[in-house]
DNA sequence: ACCTGAACACCGTTCAAGT
DNA sequence: ACCTGAACACCGTTCAAGT
């Protein structure tokens, strides 16, 4: 690849990552061409689709978001490592709309991401499993599940009328993670 | 207005009632047309705009929501009407993807439904105040945050990859709303 | 090899022509 | 008064022409 190319390349990344955390999925490849001072015609050389081009830059925030759940596997207290690692993905979403859409039901819509989520939910899987079995949170949450408690916190204040609400959101969904009692018990 | 013009609203709306719960809000104007057996422009004959068609249907399905919500007024258990009030509109979402896409982050982009949020919201706020009030749960729980809870359940057991899987979600929400321990106390 | 911008397809919206 | 379908604007995508 030329350099002149590999520069374009990496400025239209960044230009999109900009573009897409601010306006979200819809925003026109003509509007990021633009921001990267390239014709339309040159993302289309870069990247087969609008779509790959998103992919590209979401597949990085997950790596991001990867990255410092692993940094959280040397926290002793298992279930502060689990509240932080679903905060950090809340935090995530509260900062790049496109990201927060693609976390919500827009996951459909953008396919390509199934590996980057797969490593997601192994590293949550760690922190599940390590929280269960120190008795921290109820036997049957799945590395699955946590993954879910991010979008669940965020997109529940968010529909409650404001995002900046979701610390009680998710401090509702950790205290209910709690192992139950077992109600079916003789009193 | 004369009559097969009142036919043909009606038609459209319920054509776009079900094209709008099977493939979301971004189904053409031209599919929902033709649905109704009508051209693309008698469509904006009716409605001023898509959005103005889509908000008709939507605020069709909040008031149907509502409506169950205010029979829930009269369940003796606090904790049970709030959680079958929240089970409702989780009910909702798996049925109605255009719902879905409304309840979640899309809520900012269609504009036009306030008066019914609000309805809701202020049902949500008795059953909460009912719930507070018999210390059920939280004494910081809103009308707004139990809206939030509907998308929260939904959109969390989606994000963890088995939209089935809400009733989980639903049960960890709801236990997380339990009034907490005063940990401050002293022991 | 790479970039550009004109051209095309698709979809929301408008409107002149029909009934 | 209402309906229709051609026409327009917008945006993702393609590609012939340039460098």
């Amino acid at each position: 690849m030329r350099s002149d190319a590999a520069r374009n390349r990496e400025t239209l990344v960044r230009a999109a990552g900009d573009a897409l955390a601010e306006s979200g999925l819809d925003v026109p490849v003509a509007a990021i061409a633009d921001r990267a001072g390239v014709a339309k015609g040159t993302v289309f050389r870069h990247f087969a689709s609008k779509d790959e081009l998103v992919v590209t830059v979401v597949a990085g925030l997950i790596d991001d978001l990867a990255s410092r759940a692993e940094a959280l596997l040397s926290e002793p207290d298992p279930l502060v490592a689990l509240r932080d690692f679903v905060a950090a993905g809340v935090e995530l979403q509260a900062r790049d709309l496109a990201f927060c859409q693609v976390a919500a039901t827009a996951e459909q819509q953008v396919p390509g991401l199934g590996d980057r989520r797969e490593r997601l939910e192994q590293i949550a899987e760690v922190l599940a499993g390590r929280a269960r079995e120190a008795r921290a949170v109820r036997d049957d949450v799945t590395g699955r599940d946590v993954v879910g408690l991010m979008t669940a916190a965020y997109q529940g204040a968010s529909a409650a009328g404001d995002p900046s609400r979701w610390p009680w959101f998710l401090s509702v969904l950790v205290d209910g993670l709690r192992p139950r009692p077992h109600r079916d018990a003789p009193r």
